[in-house]
DNA sequence: GATATAACTTGCTTTTTACAAGTTATATCG
DNA sequence: CGATATAACTTGTAAAAAGCAAGTTATATC
């Protein structure tokens, strides 16, 4: 990648968020994020779809360029860093919220996911505040194998 | 393209919907039908993003067998086509809103845009109803010079 | 000191995108 | 009616991005 973060030279909103975050992983990692509470590299590596190690850097080196999220050492495991929504970030929050409502239309539905859809309708705001204090609101599915 | 429609292996509803529609062009091409009511090919490639006429192609017909646009004859200019969102599609409008409610928030808005969010946020179902009803909710920015 | 873990980076192949030119069907003009 | 124009593509090729496997660095554990 040559620039992290793109010029947004059009000046219409849609665009300058497709340019932001619009792309499929860079849309999965903060799902991770959201959902599931992810806040490690070997977390989203471990997802179901499986991301690439040098796309997955190159994501959230984006990310952390635009200012969705930051990354700080984990002070408990210098090994290790952790990556945390900004505020910038917890907004997207309601897109992701209306992409699942959308597939919920659409797409084959497990029992805990319509749980979250249910409350998603009636406790929105809840729902909201739980990605903003970092509370997972699903519990994060079966991690592959040999991951 | 090898395939029109994607697998959508995994069982998650972002992942499902991020599958769907969720690239940049795929967005435009939404956007360009929901704010502005283009149903034309050469209106979608006059566009100022420039979509590539492949790419164009491609994706209109990804979002046909997605089952989000229907294709149709212009009966009044048989050289021509029309597409037009189906009920799948419209219920894509909560996306592109939350989209452009988040990039407000984070890049410059001229004056156009800023009526057009006042009313997303004071008359929201109003807006929706205008998309629904296939009612442009911003005049088309000025086309590209030379097209 | 040797092995393991976490987070990457690098090199290479495959796939996708971008750009320019060409094609087909319908319409308009003289 | 033939010539030119328009609308919607398709095709060929070059450039960019994604995907894959292996290697690197820093820290931690045995």
């Amino acid at each position: 990648m040559k620039t992290e973060v793109k010029k947004h030279d059009s000046d219409c909103l849609v665009a300058y968020g497709v340019d932001t975050f619009g792309d499929r992983w860079t849309l999965l990692v903060l799902r991770d994020m959201m959902l599931y509470g992810k806040r490690r590299y070997n977390e989203f590596l471990a997802s179901e779809e499986q991301i690439a190690t040098n796309i997955l850097a190159a994501r959230l080196k984006h990310l952390e360029c635009e200012g969705i999220l930051t990354k700080e050492r984990d002070p408990e495991n210098r090994r290790s860093y952790v990556y945390r929504l900004t505020d910038k970030g917890i907004r997207l929050a309601p897109v992701i919220l209306e992409i699942m409502r959308w597939s919920s239309h659409h797409s084959k539905i497990t029992a805990r996911r319509r749980k979250l859809l249910d409350r998603i309708e009636h406790d929105r705001d809840g729902v909201l505040a739980d990605i903003r204090a970092a509370r997972p609101i699903l519990p994060p599915p079966p991690a592959r194998a040999g991951v």
